[in-house]
DNA sequence: AAAATTAATGAACAGTGTTAACTTTTTCAA
DNA sequence: TTGAAAAAGTTAACACTGTTCATTAATTTT
């Protein structure tokens, strides 16, 4: 019986083991396949149980978005040594492909799928969306130091930073959704399609430098 | 009982009857309100007779997916008159993004769920992708026609497609996720979202014109 | 009219999130 | 140490979901 065991095994922090067995299943078997009696399996608990832990599913899921997006700023921290404004927003958008290319689960959750957001538009109100804040608060800053040294000449900088969030979100999205793969399968015949959004990027760079 | 009129109703081309209850439940709830059993009830047959005329859930899925890719073109239609290159690129994208503003849950169901693509990755191979291919193939040969008039110098026709097609995926996509709805609310204080994505949208028509 | 084919259905399987009522365990004062 | 209060956990159930199989009803053909 695993019964007695889990009971020697710390049974302190159930709220963090079952996030971790969330993320186990959402990692491997994705969003639709991570259920609460799997997860309560796994823990080798009582689903009901969960929910002394978790308001309902989507906390736990928020959890994980949460997670990802922490995550994500620790990859950007040594964005902050570029000294080059220009060099940094390059290397920010690199960051961040290569963020969503390397943990694609997570980018959808963070920026792709409904559910996260519509709980924090329903639940929580204030202290919701700050990672997510300080990760364009980073790249709105890096344009106006673009802007300092005479790049985006007469653009206004939120603009500037929203197309170029945009841009790189919509390869992004299109990569960890597979259109770009089932489109370039029949457009151009299945070329290699992360080497399309290299491609693509490099066009959005040459872009951004010319306003110089 | 109505179960005696709808034998009077028109019995044939249930197959359409079935698709456009799928397509009500669908604009009017969403995709998981779009349940086998609530079609069901809407055109007054047993769930099981469904499938006698779909495969399954997402055959019916994919059946709007092709659906949402004909509206598209159609709305395109007009642009072929535009005789300027480069005014028809813009207006592509105007359309595109009009497009995804008027018909939020076309977009997603097109561009933004996994679920229409893996069914055309199982199922069937060669017909499947050829309403998106269209599209893609008017982008590509409006480029072309732009880098004859001298823009895009220097740059690879697909590149440069590509690249637009994902800034302006990425607007839309950040506006039917309502990504773009919370980040703004926290980082500007909710403002016009609609307004920033034609400002965005400017920006990178600002790129665009500069290339020449 | 009887047989064969087609169309439609009812019941069931294996899942899902979630809640209410109940039981077990732990805590802590008398 | 015992007994009550509080906390932790579980069982059973509700109302759903997609999907399949065996069975019935309706239609067509012989």
């Amino acid at each position: 019986m695993g019964i007695q065991e889990r009971k020697i095994r710390h049974k302190e922090d159930l709220r963090k083991r079952i996030l971790e067995a969330a993320k186990k299943l959402f990692l491997t078997a994705g969003y639709e396949a991570t259920s609460i009696r799997k997860i309560a399996k796994e823990i080798e608990f009582s689903p009901t149980t969960i929910y002394l832990y978790y308001k309902d599913k989507s906390d736990i899921i928020y959890a994980l978005h949460q997670e990802g997006f922490q995550m994500m700023r620790q990859s950007f921290q040594p964005l902050m040594q570029v000294e080059s404004p220009f060099e940094r927003l390059k290397a920010l958008g690199k960051c961040y492909i290569n963020f969503a290319f390397t943990h694609p689960d997570f980018y959808e959750l963070m920026f792709v799928m409904k559910d996260p957001m519509e709980y924090l538009e329903i639940s929580c109100v204030e202290t919701s969306w700050e990672e997510g804040e300080r990760v364009f608060d980073f790249l709105l800053q890096t344009v106006r130091d673009c802007q300092d040294k005479g790049y985006f000449n007469g653009l206004d900088t939120k603009h500037v930073a929203m197309e170029a969030w945009a841009s790189v979100h919509g390869m992004c999205a299109l990569y960890v959704s597979g259109h770009l793969k089932s489109m370039m399968k029949v457009v151009f015949g299945d070329e290699n399609h992360e080497r399309m959004i290299e491609d693509a990027f490099r066009v959005l760079v040459h872009y951004l430098e010319s306003t110089k």
